[in-house]
DNA sequence: GGTGCCAGTCGAAGCGTTTCACCAATCGCC
DNA sequence: GGCGATTGGTGAAACGCTTCGACTGGCACC
């Protein structure tokens, strides 16, 4: 309510003292700064959004586009904005939420109203309509993830690829030599949400690479495809003694208990990762061996950028893959010396 | 980009007339209308947000404070940010995120800087600190959910007690005589979450009322937990024929699961009502008749209210329960003619 | 043929900042 | 002691919009 016009009174300087004072933009007399500070305090000033807006063409805000596919994971979604929120804020931004159809109409409005300084990008397609907009508006922004073109974009995602190659490495290395793929139901990778699409070529490479047998299911959301892709790993790979799980919380958990129900042992006779997961597995049955994927790590990263780029000016292109960690639960074990031979001892 | 001036001069008027043809105060002349249209269109003129802020003293932009409690349950927290997101949206409104801390602090942050014309409060607690500080900073604001002392709020919420008396007197008028309650976890009750609260008092009451045997658990959120509150009500009512449900979606399938391992069928022997369910019943195994608590209901109603008082400078307090529904989906039955007897027969 | 009214248009005064250009005093340095 | 640089301060010009008051024709009415 108070205006910087009455905190220059109480404070007895000029307006444009005040203004220097709060923006840190000029230094400012010991005595001056402490009679303003005090004058601030008492008046409970806090500048005027659309005035300072105005006059300084920034606005401090983030537009978050973030629409809601139907296949979109509520949880895993959900983190991403508030790791957004999150990290816009410690950089003293806000963040203005742009969902559903809004998420793609919206930017124009933001953009060309000066009303957002950058825009995030949530769950982003291959061929995301949302590019095509962006760049015709000229506004800045980030990706959190990584479309087929990326030219001229700023894009942050994990490395969904090397995280694939991680998870295998680790089971090669603990012996194991025939390994299955669970992945997300097929349509996923039809439409273009990527980095199903990332996870699956690395899993496929790294195999190739470590010659290893292989196998790959991408079973709906159902309990019952759970259990009919535990089984078509089984019959198409009968030495199966590794599993690497990308997909959902509620999918990872049904294999495991179709695999459990099956009398296979993990890790024991199957040892399983979980990669690119963006939930835990602490309090799985067994609790398993991670590549976690972090959204506050993608999204500060990605936060970060954006308003490098905003507040200086930087230019242009970069994709940046966040490396890949890999934490023990204990659900990948090497071979018992005593024996040498795959799962079917250790099944009967 | 484009300026208002630069409008008016490709239309051939003043700056107020493309004002006023843009905002509809003031009626226009057609050719005039029709001029001005034209060089928006051309021009894709966008008024710039700032100075519509600075000028108009108003923002159009709506606060959400959604802090996230340890035991908030996320898919349904992001449906009532989505839902409020897209209630704006509608209004013309768009939706500024405050996460976390600063969830209270960013309060004062967007009131005082005008940078919110109101606040939408979410996931409001029984003695919520944002109540003390949205009054003293004179906001607008609406509260999705019913604190302890609403004098002055605008509140808007399910009904719970009418949910639960609603669920209640379905079991009895199927002539069920021994309900129980699942709960959520006893924690909630005391930090003040209110809903649970609400929706035990209504059950409380119901069973009173209508004079029948009851009971109620209130487990944590695990397979034991589910497994052991089962036992409960079983051996604490051993004529047990009806059940509530009034906890969250993993603990409802959980309390199923449990039912089913123990051969008691649902809903011949036990029916079972899900109480302001936040999620669908439809896939359960039966699916459940539900009284749906539905974000959008409550975020519409509750953004609508707020609007409303903003640009009609509506007062104070307020308080809206929305009415329960029943969605009957059979998972509750009046017991077989030839079988007059409760659960024990249907059990063997 | 006044009088009053209304629709349509305009000029200009804000709105509350930021920032540029300018000025005065002080300081260090040869 | 004179000169340039530095420090701390000021006034005023934007920034791009909304809105008030004033003005002008045209129309209806008695």
């Amino acid at each position: 309510m108070a205006s910087i016009h009455e905190v220059a009174k109480a404070a007895g300087v000029s307006i444009s003292t005040v203004s220097y004072a709060l923006s840190g933009k000029r230094s400012i007399g010991a005595d001056t700064r402490r009679r303003i500070d005090a004058a601030v305090a008492e008046l409970g000033y806090r500048a005027n959004a659309g005035a300072r807006m105005l006059a300084g063409s920034r606005t401090n805000i983030l537009a978050l586009t973030a629409p809601l596919h139907e296949d979109t994971y509520h949880p895993a979604h959900m983190r991403f904005v508030m790791a957004v929120a999150n990290a816009a804020r410690a950089r003293d931004y806000d963040t203005l939420l742009l969902v559903q159809d809004d998420a793609t109409a919206g930017l124009e409005r933001v953009t060309s109203s000066a009303l957002a300084d950058g825009v995030v990008v949530l769950d982003v397609d291959m061929h995301d309509e949302r590019i095509e907009r962006l760049r015709s508006l000229g506004a800045r922004s980030v990706f959190v993830g990584i479309p087929a073109d990326t030219t001229g974009l700023r894009c942050v995602d994990l490395d969904f690829e090397a995280a694939a190659a991680l998870a295998v490495d680790r089971l090669v290395d603990a012996g194991r030599r025939s390994i299955g793929l669970v992945g997300h139901p097929e349509r996923l990778y039809g439409r273009g949400s990527n980095f199903p699409l990332r996870f699956r070529r690395g899993f496929a490479e790294a195999v190739e690479r470590r010659a290893v047998l292989h196998a790959e299911v991408f079973p709906e959301e159902t309990q019952a495809a759970a259990r009919s892709a535990v089984a078509t790993l089984v019959d198409g790979l009968p030495e199966l003694d590794g599993l690497v799980l990308n997909c959902n919380e509620p999918m990872a958990r049904a294999i495991l208990a179709d695999l459990a129900a099956r009398g296979i042992d993990v890790p024991g006779a199957v040892s399983v990762v979980a990669g690119g997961a963006n939930y835990s597995t602490r309090d799985f049955a067994p609790p398993l061996d991670v590549i976690p994927l972090i959204a506050e790590e993608s999204c500060e990263r990605a936060v970060e950028l954006l308003v490098e780029a905003i507040e200086h000016g930087d230019a242009g292109e970069r994709v940046e893959l966040v490396a890949p960690r890999y934490v023990t639960r204990g659900s990948v074990v090497a071979y018992a010396a005593s024996e040498p031979g795959p799962r079917r001892g250790a099944r009967v």
